[in-house]
DNA sequence: ACAAAAAGTCAATTATATATTACATTAAGT
DNA sequence: ACTTAATGTAATATATAATTGACTTTTTGT
């Protein structure tokens, strides 16, 4: 059984777009440049990255702004 | 003669979305509730804002995250 | 069942986005 | 030329994004 976005988790098109990626929020930290912990809260909500970092995470994952931080 | 961009604007984009939406900086900002400054700043460049204040500006010039904030 | 990796979360600190106040400059209208 | 609105900046203060370190829980693989 695979469950993404069960309670918790707030951005899921991050978190699925990265787990299609097949990469850690480890590894997608460091390769955007920021802690595991930050990414993590991304996904979880309950924060507002900055403009830079969402742009970095989008490029690592080949996405745009719109297809991960837009809503509606 | 009508200038945007001349050198020291480098979110160009966002600028001329608030022109042509003909708000000046300043309603921008109450309408997004932020100051004057921060606006004047992204406007600048040499800003980082959060995804947070970019998707509320994006509502308020009827554009996207893209359309704005996407560079390529 | 067990071990290892990945993910969730908390408290305390640091870095930085945004606010505030204030002043100078440029554009628009009369 | 004058007046006013809009814009460009700067210094300091405050709110919050992001770090650090540590610990617990959940997944994944063998």
């Amino acid at each position: 059984m695979i469950i993404i976005g069960g309670d918790a988790v707030k951005n899921k098109k991050m978190k699925l777009a990265r787990v299609e990626a097949d990469v850690s929020q480890e590894k997608l930290a460091s390769l955007v440049g920021v802690t595991r912990q930050t990414i993590n809260l991304i996904e979880a909500g309950n924060y507002n990255p900055s403009l830079k970092l969402c742009t970095a995470i989008c490029k690592v994952l080949n996405k745009t702004l719109n297809d991960l931080f837009w809503e509606e």
